[in-house]
DNA sequence: CGTTCCCTTGAGTAGTTTCAATACTTGTGG
DNA sequence: CCACAAGTATTGAAACTACTCAAGGGAACG
């Protein structure tokens, strides 16, 4: 079918074709694509609430997320946290690869599909070629860059308006990696997951999912999210894109134009 | 004198001699110590409350803190949220270099010093010397850890344990970076930066340190902490340095051993 | 020596937690 | 197809945590 070769002369890359989508993929050459590509040393399935990889353990392969969604999450006590959600196209434990171990967990949320990358093949594909050192470090700045806007969006948002930003923030991952808008945002979170991620109660989580649903703003059934207006969900949970910096200029595009 | 002189030798590097102490930098060859030092074009000298550098601008310097503290600050409506805090060592706002702007604000707390470097001169040194490139990826990525850390904070402490952390975590940071710890910590935080740190009101900060100084754990004078057991006060407050990712083996280190 | 921050305290309100009980879903085996 | 179990979602009540508004006290600085 027409489409259907179309996606492949833009998109040959199956495996790592969401990686940077949005941001500096566009600027990366056909070399550097087909060095990521190449890393990748086979896939692996994950089923619902698999660890990919555990805190503290020493690593030496890395992943990046092809299909599903990933949390980066810290067990304190009986106690779980997550401090991080992961969308395809991202680099789920690269930190590993420059730190060693890990200071948190990798968890899938529902299946999953991920490509594992040992870091020899990283190492030695450094050193070959810089460039690719610069784009590793650009993708895991753009994670900081998250961490950043959930730590504020902690300080400043009650219950309710941290759902709303979860989902938008998933929302606008989602669409820079290709995913088209739907007024249904289908995710496989339980409203424990919800709590984990907002630093609220499971109990509150569901109240909270009241008060959306209350003020018209989105119904959340099973993880799934329904709303009818996207731009009011966004302005009541303040949200704002421009930590995700899709499509800004990036200092590495500049030097190549 | 003996002592000084000894002092010379181990660290001739006076404006990047705390850059990674602590993590990498025991590591890092003559050449390349030298080669970051020379990234310094010049010095600055900030007042409290002066903006290094402002959100969303545009920016075409880094600057790496000698002497003194910054935050990093977000500020959204009339309210302001701090995301992050730097001791000497810590390049504040190397993200800029490779993310073109800034998220986010820096701005002093009390009087610094800091050390501008030019991106330019960055982006020479690095294409020169490749393994610049690792470990100003290396040194983000700690920031990124911590990051995380004061997210699984704000989900998981109640007020007192929140400014007890922050406390413990600066007390940390600045003894990798060579100050002896004391029971006093000076620091020149108003409770107005403790409530913004901690995502909670100013008036709720006071109580908070009046709830440190009632279970005997620490006092908080004009942003001063004395404590007589930082032991107590760290496991009070949760507090676990290995996020710091202090004295750990690292990749890079491993490589060239 | 007064102004300006900063800190402290009180009272009432709003947000959140815990415990506990009940219902809804989904998947499984009978 | 039904019964059951396990996980998930919902609701109520009481207790706790944190917020706002407001007023007063204290320290630093010109």
């Amino acid at each position: 079918m027409f489409l259907e070769s179309t996606a492949q002369v833009e998109r040959p890359y199956d495996l790592t074709g969401d990686f940077l989508a949005g941001r500096l993929r566009k600027h990366l050459d056909q070399d550097e694509l087909a060095c990521v590509e190449g890393l990748v040393a086979h896939e692996r399935m994950l089923s619902d609430q698999e660890v990919l990889a555990r805190r503290a353990e020493r690593v030496d392969t890395a992943s990046i997320l092809i299909e599903g969604l990933m949390f980066r999450t810290i067990e304190s006590g009986n106690q779980r946290f997550i401090v991080g959600l992961h969308v395809p196209g991202d680099f789920v434990d690269l930190h590993g690869f420059a730190l060693g171990r890990l200071d948190h967990s990798i968890v899938s949320v529902g299946t999953a599909r991920v490509g594992v990358v040992p870091h020899l093949g990283i190492e030695r594909l450094m050193q070959k070629r810089p460039s690719l050192a610069r784009i590793l470090w650009f993708a895991s700045l753009l994670d900081a860059a998250i961490h950043r806007q959930w730590i504020q969006m902690l300080e400043q948002l009650d219950a309710p308006r941290r759902i709303a930003h979860i989902y938008c923030e998933l929302q606008t991952r989602l669409e820079l990696v290709g995913k088209p808008s739907t007024r249904a945002l289908r995710a496989p979170f339980t409203q424990y997951d919800l709590a984990d991620m907002c630093g609220i109660s499971a109990v509150h989580a569901n109240r909270a999912i009241g008060r959306l649903r209350e003020l018209g703003l989105a119904q959340i059934r099973r993880g799934t999210l329904y709303t009818s207006d996207w731009a009011a969900l966004r302005q009541y949970a303040r949200f704002d894109s421009a930590y995700l910096y899709a499509d800004t200029p990036f200092k590495l595009a500049e030097m190549r134009s």
